[in-house]
RNA sequence: GGGCGGUUACCCAAGUGGCCAAAGGGGGCUGACUGUAAAUCAGCUGGCAGAAGCCUUCGGAGGUUCGAAUCCUUCACCGCCCA
């Protein structure tokens, strides 16, 4: 049960318990558990805070367990409050679907094709009558929804709080029903609609009700605020080797148990190794992210791609040298130091490339380039900032 | 349906006729310091030109004025209160 967090220790207790009596159950019966995560596809690319519940996922499917990753595309026509304390925009049947396309390539960077059935809940949520809709609906109270945190807060500064936010909850609690699931994972933000929603749905349809497993969220690149695209704190999946470790690398340190908890396949006393090294001083903090942002890599990327980017990181990073592969351009007769930076698209506009240069960030093979408007110079290594490099030929 | 308030740059938010390219904060960028970071400090943060200057921007469209983010008309959207 690594990376999870019930928040409740009463609750967490009888989740476990009932996991037990569940697997003794389907033991009997024969049968794997059913288990289930739904995300939503708001974004067309997944990031690492995704991959937390994905790991669950994966270490059911090790376990024999039957797996389905669910696309929430008819969730999405509202989605979901619950991590916001305001409205979210809804999206449209072509967004979504967009989106969905590239879901699934990513998650399997995490899950294992061969295990993992894909649905959308658009299959059996598009079929609801109004009629069924009304009788789910009878099982919540407004006083339930009033008492959530988000909802509140909104409720108490006066914000609009729409009637089909609260659907929601409601149509999490029958994708569970819907798929006859034994356990669902999902992060701290879906502790109601998993515990509460989905428990009571199921129960009222006469189902057993599911098990949640809850999970931690992880932070963002910031080391505080939760994993979001939205926020720019996010690790994309979709990125290369050298780019998610260094993002990794550039988490502030106190991030560095959390990750190393919810984002890597180091077991339990691996991971107290680490943080006591760190306590006590006998492991240099750099040392341990590096560690870290190898593991990271290395998941997705695999152990060649890691060492690769490592070592470019060092390189570039720790040892101040060039990256060994950077853009090439190729000058053009008569073009000023500011031409070549605005062509290759180091910056965005001339304003922008002239304080560049007044605040000596734009240096060629190391020597700083002071004088935008003179010719450049000859070619070789253009650095802007610290990590944008350009070959100039 | 009625009354009132709001819409400002990437985000939040000041600004009620000229001193406004527009305070402040956040974010971002650059530099210093580092362990790569975080924290801290300094600077920058519409565009063109860089000397002065010019152009575009304050929800949209029109108008008043020598001059508008600021005043008027109108449209759109949002919020609050009353029904």
């Amino acid at each position: 049960m690594q990376g999870t967090e019930y928040g409740d220790e009463a609750l967490a207790k009888s989740m476990a318990a009932e996991l037990k009596e569940r697997l003794i159950e389907a033991e009997r019966e024969k049968r794997p558990l059913r288990v289930y995560c739904g995300y939503d596809p708001r974004t067309t690319d997944l990031h690492i805070g995704h991959t937390v519940t994905m790991r669950k996922l994966r270490q059911f499917q090790e376990l024999g367990h039957e797996v389905t990753f669910l696309i929430g595309n008819y969730t999405s026509l509202i989605g979901d409050p619950s991590d916001k304390d305001k409205l979210r925009p809804q999206l449209t049947p072509e967004e979504v679907e967009a989106n969905a396309r590239t879901y699934a390539e990513q998650a399997f960077r995490i899950l294992d094709p061969q295990k993992t059935l894909i649905r959308y809940n658009a299959e059996w949520l598009s079929k609801l009558t109004f009629a069924e809709l009304i009788r789910l609906a009878s099982n919540f109270t407004l006083q339930q929804f009033l008492t959530r945190e988000n909802f509140r807060l909104r409720w108490e500064r006066g914000d609009a709080i729409y009637l089909h936010e609260t659907f929601y909850a409601i149509m999490q609690g029958y994708d569970a029903y819907a798929m006859r699931s034994d356990v669902q994972v999902g992060g701290t933000d879906q502790l109601f609609n998993i515990i509460t929603a989905a428990r009571k749905v199921m129960t009222y349809l006469g189902e057993k009700p599911n098990i949640g497993i809850i999970t931690s969220i992880l932070p963002g690149t910031d080391g505080v605020v939760k994993m979001s695209k939205s926020l720019g704190n996010h690790i994309p999946i979709n990125t290369n080797a050298g780019d998610m470790y260094g993002k990794v690398m550039s988490i502030p340190d106190t991030a560095m148990p959390v990750y190393a908890r919810l984002v890597t396949r180091w077991t339990p006393p691996e991971v107290k190794r680490l943080e006591d090294g760190l306590r006590e001083g006998s492991l240099h903090p750099r040392d341990a992210k590096m560690m870290l942002a190898f593991e990271v890599t290395a998941c997705f990327y695999g152990d060649v791609e890691a060492q690769k980017a490592q070592e470019e990181f060092i390189r570039t990073f720790q040892q101040h040298d060039v990256p060994e592969e950077m853009p090439e351009y190729h000058l053009q007769p008569g073009q000023s130091v500011l031409d070549v930076l605005l062509a290759a698209g180091l910056v965005s506009s001339k304003s922008e490339g002239r304080r560049l240069v007044d605040q000596k960030g734009v240096r060629l093979d190391g020597e700083v380039l002071s004088d935008v408007l003179a010719a450049f110079p000859h070619s070789g290594v253009l650095q802007v900032g610290k990590r944008r490099f350009l070959r100039v030929l």
